[in-house]
DNA sequence: CTTAACTCAAACAGAGTTGTTCAACTTATC
DNA sequence: GATAAGTTGAACAACTCTGTTTGAGTTAAG
């Protein structure tokens, strides 16, 4: 029950990092992680042994390295979420146009979403809303940021609530990563029509 | 394994509707479907257990009406999505201004969707993604047509694919009733948020 | 009021899951 | 090459879910 939240590292049951860990135990980690976000993203209802075998790795190595699915998924949507948070810093999210500079975070940042939102699906549907919510709330804090400067500024629309925008972003970035896992857009595509999309949307009339 | 799609009624074994139900039967069908649809939306994953008991029946009363999960899953989105496609059908697709009549249907069917959106979520995860897809089809090839003869009007932008627009229309109506869910917005702020947005979205650069 | 339709609780079989323990084996690391 | 860290399959307990059967009880309908 208690939320476990250290986050960043994939220490199961040790209270503190302990030493180094040996390397064939880092290169089991890299794997689980890999295989469980290609596992989640074909099926959400992956299981611990469907991971496990397409890690290559024993069961109990699993369990050895992530003590429960929910701390697993806890641990990938984490390093998700805070790849995309490392790329909207690097944005510069005070500098320029905000209207540019929320189309440059999308592009950078689009590859790392539509490789990663299956399983972002797949883990904001297993873990405790709550636990969803502290995940997201880096991101979305600092999109609310950037779409409120844009309002001030007269880029975007202030006829509609700022969180209007936000998940109106959220909600076209889901719909195109979509439409590329459907097939009917490439990944270049898809990221054209969402940018034209997110425009005219967040626009001021 | 075979497809029952004995469409828009509840009959679970018997090959031919066979003759009238009987009116206490039919009270419990009434009270499963309600039932299930307010189970499905609190929880996806509810169990049939659950969704007898909030239906007031036996377990054994629930499959004797629906066979199985799926069936009762099944039975629910038809329902729900052919509700819309009459509304679809009664707004007068081919009429008026592509644009006028898109906003008419989002209105008119905006409360139908805001009660039935979090049940088609779980219902879309739950079924094999072809039924999903299959009671699906008459309203997005609907949608598809209203937009392009939209396009041929100018009324809508015809620089992205008329399937993006589409599903961009679909993504906005979720996001729309999500932040319902969340108490961000009550049904008639979403309404009016999603009208606009819509509109600046859809319509030609 | 009689019959056929319907309901129900209890109990069952079967399949899947999660998470743990054990005792032996392999591999990094110093 | 010694030792500690890491891995492994097998087996286990506990649980949840699905779908079925049974046999007795209830209720609508003619």
């Amino acid at each position: 029950m208690e939320s476990e939240h250290r986050s960043g590292a994939a220490n199961a049951r040790r209270g503190t990092p302990t030493h180094p860990r040996r390397a064939d135990a880092e290169r089991n980690i890299a794997a689980i992680l890999a295989a469980a976000t290609s596992c989640f993203a074909k099926n959400p209802n992956a299981s611990m042994t469907e991971i496990a075998a397409a890690a290559g790795v024993g069961r109990v190595t699993l369990y050895g390295h992530f003590s429960s699915r929910e701390a697993l998924l806890s641990e990938l949507m984490e390093r998700a979420l805070s790849e995309v948070a490392t790329v909207l810093e690097a944005t510069g999210l005070d500098e320029g146009p905000a209207d540019e500079t929320l189309r440059t975070f999308i592009r950078s940042s689009w590859q790392l979403l539509d490789r990663n939102l299956r399983m972002l699906h797949a883990a904001r549907r297993a873990l405790p809303a709550e636990a969803v919510h502290d995940h997201h709330v880096g991101i979305l804090s600092a999109m609310d940021r950037l779409i409120t400067r844009g309002r001030q500024e007269g880029a975007f629309r202030d006829d509609l609530p700022a969180h209007w925008l936000v998940s109106t972003v959220y909600a076209l970035v889901q719909a195109a990563g979509d439409q590329v896992e459907a097939g009917r857009f490439t990944s270049e595509e898809a990221l054209d029509a969402l940018d034209a999309t997110l425009a005219s949307a967040l626009r001021r009339p």
